[in-house]
DNA sequence: GGCGTATTTGAAAGCGCTTTGGCAAGCTTT
DNA sequence: AAAGCTTGCCAAAGCGCTTTCAAATACGCC
């Protein structure tokens, strides 16, 4: 069933049912009415092919996920945060597009995207420092917004990121007050802002608490299981250990947990892990 | 840059641009070539929503992903599913829209994406046997491929599946060969497909050499890393305790990992782990 | 009663592509 | 040399909507 013969079913011109069911004005409310049964009795749905390509929008957004960042794909965080957009697209009548591709061809990607008009915009995931995408997507002129952030940058861009640094202010705050006065700290790998972001934040708490941050206690990797194993248990072994860690996501906080297990420690008693996600 | 703008610059007709590009024959070679390039130097890429809707095909499949599933985002093996799909879909031309949706409105996600057109098919993710959605998909006239299987069913249909018999029988031969007789299984939950497969496989095979499978070394549980740690404490904590283990994925291999640590065991001598995935 | 103003509805022109049905020129064939 | 094929190109219709512009009807008021 389409606009044609549901209007025609209804006797009214393919305008008028049209803006009844978009919901314009100038349309008697009866009428209005009318349609609306008549659409839902006959299953009707505009088509989206034939919408996009008059108005011009595609109603989707895209999500190019590169594969380099493959963790991410199984990152819990990750998931739901797609999951999250999932909804909030189809409660706003989009669509999720999303294209995962090698890291060489992600470019192109965009660039297929833009010309063909697939997508009315994208998130771009995985943000790295000075990410060269931002100046890509402006020059494409293809809408975006940054999943984290990609500073320093020439451009102003859009993007939505938790408050990193507020919250590993808040953690480092609590470890000291439950008393800890050595706190290792498992982070992302260096440079990447958000780990840029939590590294300052603790060791600027420290420093305000009047304590010295030591180096030996902030370990830099992936955020995977097998990293916080490796760095609890490096920073357990060492002269002087810490009593506490603040771990950088659930997954490294797993691989402290493994660790622990494996030195005979007790997670509470004998040591306190505060783990962000 | 659109046809009508391409073709002017050519000084051809769209009618022959729309045809070199899409490379039917009935244009000379010159004239093929001449459009390529000028294509290629202007950046001109047809329109997705114009093809759509001249063709009606979307060039896209949808991936309608249930929120009651929500471990399987984060499950590697899923992750791996839909980058080699959206690989493949790229490849082809096609487009990945992903949509994941509480249960209650998948079949209503279903009747969306058929009524609007937004895709050319989608794939069923995470079935479970009897499967209503087949039977929603037949009748809306919406192509799909199962991701799994889905029986028994009275509706034909098309899956793409490992095949789960076959692993099975052959890493039970393997530890049997090893000398393992009591061989304990760390299987999904029951009813389902895979889970079940597996589980014929496992006993048959342990029947076919001899052995009567014991249901007290099969558990029947989610695919989390708590569950394997569970079935696997609780085995190994029984008398008479299995030797081996048959692990139906990573992540539960991974639980098991970890109860070993925990019982002082260690994997390889004390015990075999065979994973799947 | 007639005029101005709202209120409703419609006809038709796009949106940017594909594809059908011709047409003209160049080649074969008889 | 006439008739029939190919070959290479084009004009125009159509995909199913939205939206502009215009028209018809209803209403309020002097």
């Amino acid at each position: 069933m389409n606009l044609k013969q549901l209007s025609e079913k209804l006797g009214l011109s393919q305008t008028t049912v049209s803006r009844a069911l978009g919901g314009y004005p100038e349309v008697k409310a009866a009428t209005r009415e009318r349609v609306h049964q008549a659409a839902l009795a006959y299953n009707y749905k505009p088509s989206r092919r034939a919408t996009s390509l008059a108005t011009g929008r595609s109603m989707a957004i895209g999500h190019v996920i590169p594969l380099s960042s493959n963790h991410e794909m199984v990152n819990p965080v990750f998931a739901d945060f797609i999951a999250g957009a999932s909804e909030v697209y189809a409660t706003a009548g989009y669509d999720m597009l999303v294209s995962v591709v090698s890291d060489t061809d992600e470019l192109r990607t965009y660039r297929d995207l833009a010309g063909k008009g697939t997508v009315d915009g994208v998130i771009v995931h995985a943000p790295v420092p000075q990410d060269t995408r931002i100046k890509v997507l402006h020059d494409l002129g293809l809408p975006f917004v940054v999943h984290g952030r990609a500073e320093p940058q020439a451009i102003e861009y859009s993007y939505v990121d938790i408050n990193n640094y507020g919250a590993f202010t808040t953690a480092t705050h609590m470890l000291l007050d439950l008393g800890h006065e050595r706190i290792g700290l498992l982070n992302g790998t260096k440079g990447v802002d958000y780990a840029d972001q939590r590294e300052r934040a603790y060791c600027e708490t420290l420093a305000a608490r009047g304590f010295a941050p030591a180096p030996d206690l902030i370990t830099n990797n992936e955020m995977t299981e097998h990293a916080g194993y490796d760095g609890a248990k490096r920073l357990l072994s060492a002269a002087n250990p810490p009593t506490a860690f603040l771990a950088s996501s659930v997954v490294i906080a797993l691989g402290v947990h493994r660790a622990l297990a494996e030195l005979g420690l007790k997670l509470g008693p004998d040591i306190s892990v505060v783990c962000h996600d």
